[in-house]
DNA sequence: GTTAGGGTTAGGG
DNA sequence: CCCTAACCCTAAC
């Protein structure tokens, strides 16, 4: 019944390029499962990912002027067997992990006008934005969560780009005039969550050292010092705001760019592997920027 | 359970 | 009518 039609948002294609890239196409479920690619791909299935890649490589690949029906599985991604180290490489066998070789000139494909498309897309429905609400939701505190605070739990949680911490602002500001979170002073918390409770809240969840600033009662005194600082840090986050709004376009091709140094780092991590100087870790979680 | 590939359908030009 | 994109179905593993 329902559903007319989900189409693929821009950001959601550029999750499964990236995803593709680094575990190869085929490998959707592992795509899907990537903390990384997860939030933007939430709402995918694993066919729906491969259905999706089919349709991109017939695109890409059939071109408009030939007229190809349905490319038969291409080699979209280069596979570990043309990479340039495996001549040599022994334990060739060891290094199938990194599928996504070093990208050869097709990553180029999906930074020209795919990413500048989605600005136009209303809005985005994941990156920057889920992953804040993926943050307000975890940490969970009714009288809000301050930037600093969100910001090291995307990163702890997502590879970002050193950039992004320009931009959180304005994604926070977004939301905000959005209503989807509620702003207090300089901190955040979700919109559907309950008045701020007398400070109850035990140490229970692990969100570990992240929290800890809003515990203190204050008098009426500082809550108009308060008042003018968050003035004050009000201007500055317009004044940021503003440079990140065209910093914004920046911060993308910096996501771009994390990409390529993911990349980077794969075949590094490969490389050492080949001379033995450490072992990579399994799978996804072990990314160490 | 996951993936690949053929088929169907909705939507746009 | 044609093409593309999203979705569905089924076989193979």
């Amino acid at each position: 019944m329902g559903a007319p039609k989900q189409k693929w948002t821009s950001e959601e294609e550029g999750a499964l390029r990236a995803g593709v890239e680094k575990y190869g196409s085929g490998k959707w479920q592992t795509i899907l499962k990537d903390p990384e690619f997860a939030v933007c791909l939430a709402s995918r299935s694993n066919v729906d990912l491969k259905d999706k890649w089919r349709n991109l490589m017939s695109v890409t690949a059939g071109g408009q002027g030939s007229k190809t029906p349905r490319v038969k599985s291409i080699a979209a991604v280069p596979l570990s067997s043309v990479s340039p180290l495996s001549p040599t490489a022994p334990a060739a066998g060891m290094l199938v992990k990194s599928e996504a070789t070093i990208p050869s000139a097709d990553i180029v494909i999906y930074s020209p006008k795919s990413i500048s498309a989605s600005a136009r897309n209303h809005s985005p429905r994941c990156d920057y934005d889920d992953m804040i609400l993926e943050a307000l939701t975890a940490l969970r505190d009714p009288n809000g969560i301050d930037v600093t605070t969100i910001a090291s739990f995307m990163e702890e949680r997502h590879q970002l780009p050193p950039s992004f911490r320009r931009t959180l602002g304005s994604k926070l500001k977004r939301l905000v005039s959005q209503e989807k979170i509620i702003r207090i002073r300089n901190s955040y918390k979700l919109k559907d969550m309950a008045e701020p409770r007398a400070a109850v809240l035990g140490p229970r969840n692990s969100a570990d050292g992240l929290k800890q600033l809003w515990y203190n009662p204050m008098d009426a005194a500082s809550l108009e010092t308060i008042n003018q600082a968050s003035m004050a840090a009000a201007m500055k986050m317009a004044e940021a705001d503003a440079m990140a709004a065209s910093a914004e376009e920046a911060a993308r091709e910096a996501e771009y760019d994390t990409r390529l140094a993911e990349e980077a780092d794969i075949f590094l991590k490969a490389v050492s592997e080949v001379f033995g100087q450490f072992s990579p870790p399994d799978d996804a979680d072990g990314f160490s920027l």
